[in-house]
DNA sequence: CTTGCTTCACTTTTT
DNA sequence: GTGAAGCAAG
């Protein structure tokens, strides 16, 4: 099929230099073209697996190498840490240490820099904090209940979500009560309106924000957009599918002519429609799709050519995608072989089905073929998650899950952050509320309602009105004495912790002195709740994340090569190791920024939007049922529909080797067990290309205990449709416990076995977790508890 | 002001 | 099945 593939060469390139002709060896012509281009902005689009990462690093390299180009000139653009790191590193593999005069970050960070060193003409100062999605829902709901609206109809979140997509559309608050044409609508514009006043009073930007206020920054003040324009002569981004109309426009904004009639940056984009899942949060295909109209003399290069799968795995995608309307056909060609045919599997539940992914990693890593850590689980939902942890926890089988309840959404560490946050950036009133309580010390709802409309009466801060509510109660109506001795409490405590940061304390040593003078560790100590063990070895494990920060930090500083170190510390880039530089850090992390590179023989579990950008030997998608994926919500609308699609070609693009495809005939949702069909997307896939190791039963039979994977028991399972009201975890005890057994339990840590009584599907067994308390535990359905 | 109870909505996907 | 939120009682 590779004779369609052949088009003419283009621009023939012959390089000066070694290094030139080195950069280009191994490369296809195509992938060639894409390095050498030179003179018009360019599209790659790049296909799932078609080296995109190495033609950017290759092209960057051969800027730097072959045309002149100061490092300093460059600015690549990601849209996770993970991304941005991985480039960086490719580049410097390249280039060496001269990498470290570019610019290569997320579209966030890259504003949040931005921002910083033209904070004045913003009228921020420069230490804002930046608000993430539970930061907004807290301040938007603080302006719904000042305006008295009722909190059902305008639910903080839902609320939230429309100012994110205005703000992504790149319209203020006035433009949105100008096209409001309901009530709805109205409503939202004012709320927009007070939010945004309260952001700027809070010193605080929203991620929207981010990118926001730097496009409307460039076009305000042309002083301003000419520097970075001159500066920046190269303009490389990543994924621009997934980019949303702002974006497009700080794009635009980046790249136009620095003075009128000067030659405009030179921009290179790089992605692919079909991979474009982020529709829902403001992505638009439309910047990818009308690049050539957007850019008249474009040139678009398309990568076809994928290193990574069988052919067979790359047939089954194209042959997804292909269903998919209004798309530019593409088709992925391999010269890998066919390889292993899909495997699928109908599994009777999410149980059976998380057994048989179980039973078949096994096996693979049995064979030797295949290293847990060669090996990825993909889901639809975070929530499906939940059944692997189960079952991957009982037959002990090494997993680490990427995303679902991240460690900084944690409570205990967002708590933590707060307090950081407030001695950062006093102004910071979401974090300041957020903290003003926690631990309890007495400051209850009535208080803090009282300094708020003293605060608003008095155009101050809360966080002044809180200072003189401890210092002069008085001023403070309706304050009871008993609250002004808690927050004069909570004032000193704050002054205390102000002054290890004015002496330069380091973040870690500053994070231990929260803990204790907060009293924070010493509640959860005293605490019975098993939760609150792990909830103090997070905020240990934030220390240790603080201390390696800043080892990194002083790291990277060593690692400026001297001839482009100014001396001079850069604008609106924080000290390195810094507190402000610690916060930045923490507010712009991704899901996908935690995947690890290679960890030690474990499986790795993730969302199917996670898994973007990564490949995997062995893949198992999972939960392949109509309701499921596609999700329930996306089956009714056409446009939500292709892009489900476009996920199961994201997930089936992954696998290198193995592919395997499952599905469950009942499955739990809400607690109730519900019979879902087969996903569309399923008979999408070639037949031909499918082994079926198990498919669904022909005729139901009468519902009975279905063994833990056991091979060939098609047949045996429930199909009756109505009539299953099947025990939920309908497996039988797999551990059993004595007196005097260790055990490790997921949540709880190290146990021992107390007592035990009951046998069979009663057996329960008492265990004594020690600092994280006793516990009575059941021992079926997904206890996470191994045997040690 | 805190605690403990009940209810209820909840699941897309996330920088 | 779970966590947030709302309510009543101490």
């Amino acid at each position: 099929m590779s004779a369609l593939f052949e088009l003419p060469q283009t621009t023939v390139t012959t390089p000066r230099t070694k290094r030139g002709a080195a950069l280009l060896e191994g490369l296809n012509p195509r992938q060639r073209d894409a390095v050498v281009h030179a003179g018009s902005p360019l599209l790659i689009v790049a296909g799932a697996g078609s080296g995109k990462t190495r033609v950017l690093t290759h092209r960057i390299a051969w800027l730097l190498a072959e045309r002149d180009v100061h490092p300093g000139e460059v600015m690549s653009i990601t849209f996770t840490n993970k991304a941005a790191a991985e480039m960086k590193e490719r580049v410097d593999a390249l280039v060496g240490r001269r990498g470290n005069a570019m610019w290569v970050s997320t579209f966030h960070s890259m504003c949040v820099r931005i921002l910083r060193r033209e904070a004045q003409h913003l009228g921020v100062r420069s230490a804002f904090s930046v608000y993430d999605a539970d930061d907004t829902r807290r301040l938007i709901g603080m302006v719904t209940r000042d305006l008295e609206m009722d909190p059902k109809k305008y639910a903080p979140r839902a609320v939230g979500a429309q100012i994110s997509n205005l703000k992504n559309e790149l319209l203020s608050a006035d433009d949105a009560a100008e096209r409001a044409t309901n009530e709805y609508e109205r409503k939202v514009a004012e709320v927009y309106g007070v939010y945004q006043a309260r952001l700027r009073t809070a010193n605080a930007f929203d991620f929207d924000d981010l990118i926001m206020e730097t496009v409307s920054l460039l076009e305000r003040l042309p002083a301003v957009a000419e520097y970075y324009r001159r500066r920046f002569r190269h303009v490389l981004v990543d994924e621009y599918q997934d980019t949303n109309h702002a974006q497009y426009a700080l794009v635009r904004a980046l790249v136009a002519p620095a003075v009128e009639g000067a030659a405009p940056a030179e921009l290179c984009v790089v992605g692919d429609s079909d991979q474009s899942i982020y529709a829902f949060r403001g992505a638009n295909i439309r910047n990818i799709v009308e690049f050539e109209k957007d850019f008249p003399d474009a040139r678009t290069i398309l990568l076809e050519q994928n290193y990574r799968s069988t052919q067979t795995i790359l047939t089954a995608a194209n042959t997804v995608i292909a269903r998919n309307p209004d798309r530019r056909d593409k088709r992925l060609w391999s010269e890998a072989g066919d390889g292993e045919k899909v495997v699928g599997y109908v599994a009777d539940n999410e149980h059976d089905e998380a057994a048989f992914v179980a039973q078949e990693i096994d096996r693979l890593v049995d064979t030797g073929e295949f290293r847990n850590s060669d090996i990825a689980v993909f889901y639809r939902t975070n929530s499906q998650s939940r059944v692997f942890e189960g079952v991957f926890a009982r037959v002990g089988m090494a997993y680490k899950i990427v995303g679902g309840v991240r460690f900084y959404e944690r409570m205990e560490v967002r708590d933590a952050l707060a307090y950081l946050r407030v001695l950062s950036n006093p102004d910071d009133t979401v974090s300041l509320r957020r903290i003003l309580n926690v631990p309890k010390r007495g400051i209850g709802e009535r208080a803090e309602e009282m300094v708020a409309s003293y605060a608003d009466r008095e155009r101050i801060s809360f966080a002044s009105a809180l200072r003189t509510a401890a210092e002069q109660p008085e001023r403070v109506p309706g304050l009871v004495t008993r609250s002004q001795r808690a927050i004069a409490g909570f004032v000193r405590i704050l002054d205390e912790l102000g002054e290890l940061v004015e002496r330069g304390e380091e973040t870690a040593e500053l994070l231990e002195a929260v803990y204790a003078k907060t009293g924070y560790t010493a509640e959860l100590e005293a605490s019975e709740d098993p939760q609150d063990g792990s909830r103090l070895d997070n905020l240990a494990e934030l220390v240790t994340v603080a201390r390696e920060f800043a080892g990194d930090a002083a790291v990277a500083d060593a690692a400026v090569a001297p001839e482009y170190d100014t001396g001079l510390p850069e604008p609106g880039v924080p000290d390195p190791g810094s507190l402000a530089a610690f916060l930045e850090r923490v507010a712009l992390v991704a899901d996908a920024d935690s995947i690890p590179d290679d960890d030690q023989g474990m499986v790795t579990l993730m969302t199917l939007h996670t898994a973007k950008g990564l490949e995997f030997p062995v893949v198992f998608l999972s939960g392949w049922e109509d309701g499921v994926f596609p999700h329930m919500r996306a089956m009714g609308d056409p446009a939500e529909l292709a892009e489900e699609r476009r996920l199961a070609y994201v997930g089936i693009t992954r696998a290198r080797q193995r592919l395997y495809l499952s599905r469950a005939m009942i499955r739990s949702s809400f607690g109730q067990p519900n019979a879902n069909p087969a996903s569309r997307f399923l008979a999408e896939v070639p037949d031909s290309l499918v082994d079926w190791r198990r498919a669904e039963p022909e005729r139901s039979a009468p519902v009975g205990r279905f063994g833990f994977g056991r091979r060939g028991a098609a047949g045996s399972g429930a199909a009756d449709r109505g009539s299953w009201n099947v025990p939920k975890a309908s497996m039988a005890p797999t551990l059993s416990l004595d007196v005097g057994d260790r055990v490790n339990h997921d949540k709880y840590g190290l146990g021992t076995v107390t007592a035990s009584d009951g046998t069979g599907a009663r057996a329960t067994v008492t265990i004594d977790f020690g600092s994280s308390g006793t516990v009575r535990l059941m021992l079926i359905g997904g206890v996470p508890l191994q045997k040690l």
